[in-house]
DNA sequence: ACTCAGGTATCCT
DNA sequence: AGGATACCTGAG
């Protein structure tokens, strides 16, 4: 199917934006997994209208509405919330929204991108998606030729320490296996968790074992979808100290600061590079 | 060989 | 409370 989207949207950017670590760059776009979902993604015509992107996906109609449209995060206006920054009085995060348009936040499962996250520390990316690759090979549902879905909780429980090990998870894996035990029998529950206001989500998120501060801010932005949410990671702490030695201006950009989040951190690593 | 990676738990003071 | 340190492992 196709479709026409007339707002922010750059595969590439989301791609890169370090939120997703299971879509795979194909010849003309990307092959994303997601859920049990499954889907090859590519722009038509692409780079001609700024705003008018013409999508043509490999699903139907009704997957991609009930679905990817959410996936997408396809309800919210990201130009408009990319226009509230004023260029006199915040150059810095101008520039870098401008470079970073097209960067959306994904509504993603938040079982699966606690499991990431909990893996994505002391890694890089590629390590990142590698083992959570594995991870899938090793655990989850056959989809097609090749492609597995992000094991649930019970199938991450029955993977025995050894084969976790396999999975190049290190010292997380005591992490992943306590959060499968807790997940699979109702101690982390996560529609209870989504009907918290971010304060006592972000609260529950860190009790739980090798989710600190950042990977729990990961959580409430990627995984639950708390737009306000701002993880400050390595990049984004040098960042700040260096442009904002008087603190980030977080009042100006509720409850959308986990967007500017992202335009700073995909700006200073792709742009800057430093 | 060596450092570093989208950090956190644990052990200090 | 706040600071130092160990930690698995793949990539550059």
């Amino acid at each position: 199917m196709v479709t026409e989207i007339s707002d922010d949207f750059d595969l590439k950017k989301i791609a890169d934006s370090g939120q997703c670590f299971r879509w795979t760059e194909t010849e003309d776009g990307y092959e994303i997994i997601a859920g049990s979902h499954w889907v090859r993604i590519r722009e038509q015509d692409r780079g001609k209208e700024v705003n008018r992107h013409r999508l043509e996906l490999t699903c139907s109609r009704e997957e991609f509405e009930t679905f990817w449209r959410q996936y997408f995060d396809l309800g919210l206006d990201y130009s408009s919330v990319r226009r509230r920054i004023d260029p006199e009085k915040d150059p810095y995060l101008y520039r870098a929204s401008v470079c970073g348009r097209g960067i959306r936040i994904l509504n993603q499962d938040p079982w699966e991108t606690l499991i990431t996250f909990i893996i994505s520390q002391r890694k890089n990316i590629p390590a990142i998606r590698l083992s959570v690759d594995k991870l899938c090979r090793m655990a989850g549902t056959r989809l097609a030729e090749g492609r597995y879905s992000f094991p649930g909780p019970e199938q991450l429980c029955s993977l025995s320490g050894e084969q976790l090990a396999e999975c190049g998870l290190g010292y997380r894996a005591k992490y992943v296996h306590r959060a499968a035990e807790d997940a699979a029998d109702g101690r982390i529950d996560f529609d209870r968790l989504n009907g918290l206001p971010d304060d006592a989500l972000k609260e529950e998120l860190m009790k739980l074992y090798g989710v600190g501060i950042k990977v729990a801010n990961c959580e409430m932005l990627f995984g639950f979808h708390r737009l306000d949410s701002f993880p400050e990671d390595v990049w984004i702490l040098r960042l700040l100290e260096e442009e904002y030695p008087g603190g980030f201006p977080f009042a100006e950009y509720q409850p959308y600061n986990g967007i500017m989040q992202q335009y700073l951190f995909w700006y200073r690593r792709t742009v800057q590079k430093k």
